[in-house]
DNA sequence: TATGAATGAGGTTTCATTCAT
DNA sequence: CATGAATGAAACCTCATTCAT
C-alpha cells in the first residue's frame, strides 16, 4: 500500500477511489502532474476535494503512487509472456526479451510512470515501499538469467553483475522512454527497436567480456 | 546563452549577478530547488526580489541554468586531465578515463546539477541551448574514441555506436551520481570506483563484441 | 432543556447520549472547546457523527451546554452542606460559607464551566434559559441570607444589594476559577482559601457598610 | 508590541498599518471577532490579503491585540484627569474616581476590549507581554492609594489587600462593561452609575473592615 | 537602477452537515 | 435508527510578480 492511502472497504469508497485514480491518469495525458491541482483532480473525477483528502492522506502524491502502483499490478496479472530463460535460446536473446519487457512496461503509460519517477525524486520522503519489492522482483529476474548461462558469463561477482545490468536496463530505459522529448535525445541514437537491441547488446558484451 | 538571462555588461550588474547565482548555491546544499522562493534567494543574495526579476527574467529557472552554465565552464576552465586517445593505452583504458572524467564533473558540485536537471524535465520548454552544445561536445568526444581503435570496434554503424555510449554514460551517471539517495539503489551495486570501472565495461563489451 | 437538545426518552437513546456527553467531558480535559470537532467528539464517544446531529439538533454546543446542565444537576443531587443562614453564626461566616460553595462548584469541573462560559460569550444566541433558573436561585440565596441579618445589614436597597453581592461572587470567583491560568492573575493575590476568604470580605464589608 | 505584528517604518507601511487596524476596529463594532475572515478584513481596510500576512504575522489575533493596544495608548496619551489621591478627599471617593476611571476607559471601545478579552481566553498562547505592563500600573495605583490613606485602610498586608482590589475592580467592570448583553445579568442590578459607586464601595468596605 | 511593499490569483485544506445504505 | 462516505463552501495562506518611490 503506498504511504497516505487508505484502504477502500465499502463499495461507494472503491468506486471514488477508483474514479479518483482514473482521473488522474487522464489529466496526466495532456499535462504535467505538477500543474494539476486538487480541486481540478475532483473536478475530473467528479466528486469533491474533500473526497480526495478522505480518501488519500496527503494530497496528490498518494494518489500518484497509488495509480502507479494499480497499473504495475494490471500488468503483472496479465498472462504475459514469461521470459523463458533457457539454454535453448541464447543469452543475448534472452537480454533482449527482457529488454523488450522493461520496455514494454513503460511504454504501456509512460505519463504515469513519468510523473511517479520525477515525483519520487523531488519528495522521496513520501513514497512508500511498495518499489523496493520492484526493484528485488527485478533484480531476481536477472540473478535467475544469468545463473542460467554459467558457459557464457565471464564476470566473477555474479550478484554484482546482476546489479549493475538490473540498474542499467532501468536506467537507461526509463531514461529514453519517460523523457525522449526533453532530453539531451542525443543526435544519432537508434529508435526504439534498435534502441532496445542496442541496450541489450551493452549487458551482453559486459557479462561475456573477461575482466582484466 | 541561456533563455531569459541578460547580459551583465556593466560592473555592478555583473556584481548583482554574481551574488544572486552564488546565492543560490549556497542554497541548492541545504534544500530542493522547488522550495526556494524568489523572495528567499533574494535574502540570501543580499538584493531585492525585483532585482532578480530585472536581471533573469522568467524568475528562478533561468538563475538556475545561469548557475549550470557557470558551474560547467568553470570547469572546462580548468586545466584538466584531457583524455589522452592515443592507442598507446588501449580502448579498455580510454573508456574508464572518460568514465571518471563524467563522474568528476557530476560530483563536483551535484546539488546544482540535480536541480537543474529535474527542472529540465519538469519545464522542458524553459531550457535554452546551451545543453545543445554540451551534447554535441560529448559525442564528438566519443566518435573520436571510437575513431581511434579501429581494430577493437566490431559495431558496423560507428556513430550509432559512439551515440549510444554517449547516452549510455550520461545516463547512468545521473541516475547514480545525483541521485543515489533518492532512487531504487539496487542492492548489490558497487560503489563510486568499482560503478564507474563497471559501466566502462559496459560501453567496452559493447563495442569490441560483434553484431549477429 | 437548553435549545437544541432532544428528549432521549428510550434506553438506546439515553445511552447514546450519555457516550456522547461524557466524550466531550474527556476532550475538554485535553484541548480547547473550539479544537474539538463533530468528528472527533463521535469517534472519542464511539458513535457516528450523524448520530449526534440526530441527537443534538445544532452540533457541538448544545451538547456542551447539555454537558454543564448535566454536571450542575448532578451536583445540585448531591447531599451536600446546605448553607445554615441562622443568626447563630453570623453574617460574616455565612458569607464564607458561600463563598465555598460556590468555589467548589466551579472547582468541580472546571474545563466543563469555562467552556460553557467562554461559549456563552461567543454565541449569546445560542444559550438556552436554564441558566436564568440558576442566576434566580444564586440571587434568591443572597436574599435569604440578607435578610437573616437585618441587624448587620446597613444597605438600603436589599434587593439590590443581593443583586451587587450575587453578582460579585458569581464573576469573580468565575474569573479566577476559570482563567487562572491565562488571565493577567494579578500577582500579589492570595491563593485559594484566602482568595475565597477575602471575596467573602468584600461583600461583608459592603453589606455592613452604611451608604453616604 | 503585540506578538506578531511588525514594526512599519515606511510611510506606506505605516498608512496599511493603519488602514488594517482600523478597518477592524469598524468591523468590531458590527460582528463578533470570530465571524471576521482575513479576506473579509481585507476588503474593508481596502488592502490585500497578503498586506494583512505580511504586516500581521499570524493572522487576525495580532491585529486585533494592534488594536488594542492601540486604543490603550491612545487613552493614556490623552491629558485626562489624574486621580487626585490627596487625604482631602477621602478614601471612599477616591475609590469611586478609580471606578470611573476603569469605566471610561471600557466604555471608549467596548468592542474592541470584548474581542481582545476573548480572544486572550481562547488562545492565551499569543498575547504578548504589553498586558504585563498594564497590570502592573494598574496593581501600582491601587497601592498608592492604600498607602495615601493609612488611617482608614485596616488591612494588615497591604500588598495582598491592593492586589484583590485591582482584580476586583477590572474583573467585575470587565464582566459587566463588556458582556453586559451576553451574560446572567442579575436582575436588581444598578445601571452605570449606580453600579460603579457600589462597586467602589465593595472595595471601600473590604478596607475598611479589621479582620477577625 | 534598486528597492521592497503591495498585490491578488489560486492553491491547499478543513469540517459541519447530509443522506443513501 | 445508526452509520460514515461524500459533500462543497469557505477559510487559510503563499508567493511570483509589479511598480511607485
Amino acid at each position: 500500500m503506498s504511504k497516505g492511502s487508505k484502504p477502500a472497504v465499502q463499495k461507494r469508497s472503491r468506486k471514488t477511489r477508483d474514479q479518483i485514480i482514473e482521473a488522474l491518469d487522464r489529466l496526466l495525458r495532456i499535462k504535467e502532474f505538477d500543474q494539476i491541482s486538487v480541486t481540478e483532480l475532483a473536478e475530473e473525477a467528479g466528486v469533491s476535494p474533500g473526497s480526495i483528502y478522505r480518501r488519500f492522506e496527503g494530497g496528490l502524491i498518494p494518489v500518484l503512487f497509488e495509480l502507479c502502483r494499480d497499473r504495475i499490478e494490471r500488468r503483472a496479472d496479465e498472462p504475459q509472456a514469461q521470459i523463458d530463460a533457457s539454454a535453448a535460446v541464447g543469452l543475448r536473446v534472452v537480454l533482449r526479451l527482457a529488454a523488450a519487457a522493461v520496455w514494454g512496461q513503460l511504454s504501456s503509460c509512460p505519463h504515469v510512470y513519468r510523473a511517479a519517477h520525477l515525483q519520487a525524486r523531488l519528495r522521496p520522503d513520501l513514497i512508500g515501499d511498495a518499489w523496493k519489492a520492484l526493484e528485488d522482483s527485478s533484480l531476481q529476474s536477472f540473478r535467475d538469467i544469468i545463473a542460467a548461462f554459467p558457459d557464457e558469463v565471464r564476470r566473477r561477482d555474479l550478484d554484482r553483475a546482476a546489479a549493475m545490468v538490473a540498474y542499467h536496463f532501468n536506467t537507461v530505459f526509463i531514461e529514453r522512454g519517460l523523457f525522449a522529448d526533453r532530453s539531451p535525445n542525443w543526435r544519432g541514437l537508434p529508435d526504439s527497436d534498435g534502441f532496445a537491441r542496442d541496450v541489450a547488446d551493452f549487458a551482453y558484451g559486459f557479462l561475456i567480456t573477461a575482466e582484466d
